[in-house]
RNA sequence: GCCGGGGUGGCGAAAUGGCAGACGCAGCGGACUUAAAAUCCGCUGGCCGUAAGGCCGUGCGGGUUCGAGUCCCGCCCCCGGCACCA
């Protein structure tokens, strides 16, 4: 062991042994009971490790480590997101292509993972591009065929005109590209779409399970996304036609107040209208303008509308209403068509008021005290005596029988009555839309259909699995799918008739692979199914996720959709595919730049490229450019990017400093969601940290080996060693309650308080008494072990030369510390002495006392007569342990 | 607008209703050193005070409580999601 820490040779050392030995190999082990699953978002293998990365493999391998070291049979798996864009860009521009591309990049990080010492088994490595994997994509959109959970369609689909390609909803959430924020248009494409809209309930009913277990803010943005609304399908006949227009209400208890029925401009009821070529040049005008405008989201249009010149019979009052057609009504939602209730809800108010329709009121406010009637119930067109619409619930009025009935009430009522008299229903919409997974793209997976001129669309049958890519294909960056132009992928004979056919070219969103691959990693070699039930069984669900919250949406929604289908096709028992997910924050750093030649445009430094100096107050004072030492302006903190130059590479950072005490700082930074402010200066700390540590355990090396393990064997304790012995139970106690919630930042803190406690402890190894250096020999090992997770290289060899062999502390079958729940205790505690609540002073009890003994050593101690200075003492609480407070009038 | 999460020193952050600011960063002072780095020791919320000590202090205003950063009510502000969603 060196006197000084060498970060790197420690860790080349055991980053060797562990993959020699194969320490973090497991397998499916019936005799032991405890196993855990611990999963980290798989990456893109862009060829880089950046921070974002480091912390978030960090966070996971920790809890991987912990949970070992408790006896655990631990699944840490590692893969790669490998299918996508940026591989066939890299073919567009350097001709390189994508298969190798990305084959080179996987090999380059994961020797970054290697080099951070993560704890993976790669034995279980997967990645999509490979046909062993695609080929169970495939073969999932062939069950979802034959169960009608895939369909083909035209629809307006989002495109991005950056990458040619369709984009899901979620992928165009806030009308820009989520990959690389162009504005999205909209295109009629035929395209593959999967019914997630069939589980939008199980969606939403299931959260019930993973409560608590998710974030919040996860579950709220899932639940948002998928919009459930409920109320009542009408449906409006319209006057000299056969047909009737379906509307969609959530307040069917205003229906008496309906002025107007309000489609939408595209709506097909149109087509018979009178004024239809009215209603079609409004329509284009309106489509004309929101693809100019290029909406930003919360931008409303002004309500505009025209008549279409039906009219339509309100199914409940008998009353004829105009059908109007307006912008404000979207295709894309419920029916198409509302009914326009100006007195009750805000936009038909407005829209009223522009074109002068008639409001009438049809729901008054309970209570009656705290609102005069402000109108006149004889005189139908209320609207001057209404500024706004009154769009709470209460009680119906001018509504023939039902009149008096609460809101509640006659929501359920009338929808029920609808449904008897035959002209509509109680319904449930919802905002979510079917997944459209066609991509006109290369490398993905190759959508396993044909499509002959005879049998139409002919699934591939599951034998011809995988369906495989070319290896070589032109990339010029425009046209049409590179795929579409490789002649022996396209031609192709019908497997039902044996004619001549084409393949589909289209290939699937890169979020089918993300949305099973971990249940694959059970069973990764499996040729025969994406995975054996019982091994899956085994291991899943997945006991911790961790992976950024950018994913709350589209990956985290696809996977939960999966896992139910997985369920139905009977591959699973379970509904939810993680118990725990944790969303870690972004890694953000400051930015520096200096203003462009174009005006508004900036040139960005990295922070490697850039000087700073701070005042006092830790603000900057100076920033140069080290090139040359011209001044650099400082921006405000950001994620680490290229667009703003802000990254710091990790490889910089393991070689300053090596790579456990890079993982140590990522963690002790913040709250694992919270965002981490990258600052050079906080790693030193996490440096100094270890070395005192280290050289702690140098130090005492050979005294701790000849010390007996066993605490009687050690004589008589000295109140020092006694103090020490009590932190060390005490940090212990909430290091293991910090890992379980993955508190990494306090579990940190707590070690350090320890170490000082080692440093305040000033015995020297030679001058030590048995029970001095057994005190110090349990205070190290248990900080030895406790850091593992964060810091395993240094841990391990820490480990080693206290005496341990040299196959580490898994092969050695080393075990989390635990605590002595009477030695965390303090044998005497300081107690707060409050008069009316506040502090006065301290009293030294013993940590027993109960509460009468604490409130007559209160009583009795001269001190708290002063303090009270004579004044009647109306009580005494006592809370036992903890303090004492003495009210005084 | 609706839903969710927040607001604590110069900074990152701690605090089962019970000593606010643990731990760390930055800063200041000291030791060691020819010197610097490294290391070690001490100080470090604000105001008053030589000191002992005192007063104030967790976005704002109320409330509950012996006692509130924490619980309740009403606001303000920030972040995230959804949004002409009927």
């Amino acid at each position: 062991m060196d006197e000084r820490y060498y970060a790197e040779k420690i860790e080349e050392k055991w980053q060797r042994r562990w993959e020699e030995s194969g320490a973090f190999e497991v397998e499916i082990d019936p005799a032991r009971e405890k196993r855990f699953y611990c999963l980290e978002m798989l990456p893109y293998p862009s060829g880089f490790l950046h921070m974002g990365h480091v912390r978030n493999y960090s966070i996971g391998d920790a809890l991987s480590w912990f949970k070992r070291l408790q006896g655990f049979n631990v699944l840490h798996p590692m893969g790669w997101d490998s299918f996508g864009q940026p591989a066939e860009q890299a073919a567009i521009k350097r001709g390189i292509m994508p298969r190798e591309w990305t084959e080179q990049n996987i090999e380059h990080m994961r020797g970054q993972f290697k080099r951070m010492g993560f704890s993976y088994d790669w034995r279980r490595e997967t990645a999509a591009h490979r046909p062993d994997f695609y080929k169970w994509d495939q073969w999932f959109f062939l069950k979802m065929l034959e169960r009608g959970l895939a369909y083909k369609k035209v629809s307006a689909v989002n495109w991005c005109p950056r990458e040619e390609t369709v984009l899901s909803n979620e992928q165009s959430s806030g009308g820009v590209c989520w990959r690389c924020g162009a504005a999205v248009e909209k295109r009629d494409i035929e395209q593959w779409f999967l019914r997630i809209t069939d589980y939008a309930e199980q969606l939403l009913e299931d959260m019930r399970e993973i409560e608590g277990g998710w974030p919040e803010r996860v579950l709220t943005m899932q639940r948002n996304w998928i919009g459930r609304s409920e109320g009542a399908y009408v449906d409006f006949p319209v006057k000299d036609a056969e047909d009737v227009v379906r509307v969609f209400t959530t307040r069917i208890d205003t229906i008496y107040g309906a002025n107007a029925v309000v489609v939408a401009p595209d709506h097909p009821a149109v087509e018979q209208a009178p004024m239809r070529d009215d209603v079609r040049r409004f329509a284009e005008r309106v489509r004309a303008e929101r693809a100019a405008a290029a909406r930003m989201p919360g931008d409303e249009e002004e309500k505009e509308g025209v008549n279409t010149g039906l009219l339509a019979v309100n199914p409940f009052s008998g009353e004829l209403i105009p059908v109007w057609a307006a912008n404000y009504v979207l295709m894309e939602y419920g029916t198409g068509a509302v009914m326009s209730v100006p007195a009750h809800d805000e936009r038909d108010f407005e829209f009223a008021q522009k074109y002068s329709l008639p409001i009438r009121r049809v729901i008054e406010r309970v209570s009656h005290e705290q609102e005069q009637i402000d109108h006149d119930p004889e005189t139908e067109d209320q609207s001057v005596a209404m500024p706004h619409a009154f769009t709470d619930y209460g009680i119906l009025v001018s509504s023939a029988d039902w009149s008096g009935k609460l809101s509640a009430d006659a929501k359920r009522e009338m929808a029920a009555f609808a449904q008897q008299q035959g002209f509509g229903e109680p319904a449930t919409t919802y905002r979510l839309r079917d997944w459209g997974i066609s991509r006109q793209r290369f490398w993905g997976a190759p959508i396993p259909v044909i499509y002959c001129d005879a049998c139409g669309v002919v699934p591939v049958p599951e034998s011809d699995l995988p369906v495989l890519l070319p290896e070589r294909a032109e990339f010029t960056g425009t046209g049409q799918s590179p795929l579409a132009s490789v002649e022996e992928f396209v031609n192709t004979t019908c497997p039902k008739c044996g004619a001549a056919a084409r393949r589909e070219t289209d290939t699937m969103d890169t979020f089918v692979d993300s949305s099973w691959y971990f249940f694959r990693y059970c069973d990764p070699k499996n040729e025969r199914a994406p995975f054996d039930p019982e091994r899956v069984a085994y291991w899943t669900p997945v006991d911790q996720y961790v992976g950024g919250v950018e994913h709350a949406v589209m990956h985290l929604l696809y996977t939960r959709f999966w896992t139910k289908f997985m369920r139905d096709i009977g591959l699973l028992n379970f509904n939810e595919p993680v118990r725990r997910l944790t969303t870690q924050g972004m890694v953000v750093a400051e930015t520096f730049y200096r203003e462009g030649e174009e005006p508004g445009q900036k040139v960005y430094f990295n922070p490697s490229a850039v000087e700073v100096t701070r005042d006092d107050k830790g603000r900057v004072a100076s920033a140069v450019s080290t090139d040359d030492g011209s001044p650099v302006l400082v921006g405000p903190f950001e994620k680490m990017s290229k667009s703003v130059n802000n990254g710091v590479d990790p490889r910089e950072m393991i070689e300053a400093y090596g790579a456990d005490a890079t993982r140590l700082f990522s963690l002790f930074a913040a709250p694992v969601d919270n965002d981490l402010r990258w600052q050079e200066a906080g790693i030193d700390g996490a440096l100094r940290f270890l070395r005192r540590v280290y050289s702690t355990v140098y130090r005492w090396r050979d005294r701790l080996r000849d010390t007996p393990s066993d605490a009687s064997a050690a004589g008589e304790f000295s109140e020092a060693a006694r103090r020490l012995r009590h932190e060390t139970h005490r940090t212990i106690a909430r290091v293991t309650d910090d890992f379980e919630n993955l508190r990494y930042n306090t579990a940190v803190a707590a070690m350090m308080e320890l170490s000082n406690a080692l440093g305040d402890f000033k015995t020297t190894p030679e001058s030590a008494s048995p029970s001095d250096a057994f005190a110090v020999r349990e205070a190290l090992e248990a900080l030895v072990l406790m850091l593992t997770p964060f810091t395993p290289h240094v841990s391990e060899e820490m480990w080693e030369q206290m005496g341990h062999g040299p196959e580490g502390m898994l092969r050695g079958g080393a075990r989390w510390p635990s605590f002595d729940e009477a030695l965390a205790r303090k044998e005497q505690v300081e107690i707060p002495v409050q008069v009316n609540g506040k502090v006065r002073g301290r009293l030294l009890l013993g940590a027993d006392a109960g509460e009468d003994e604490m409130r007559s050593a209160a009583l009795s101690d001269e001190r708290v007569r002063a303090w009270t200075e004579g004044k009647e003492i109306v009580k005494v609480v006592v809370v036992p342990g903890r303090l004492v407070n003495v009210v005084v009038r």
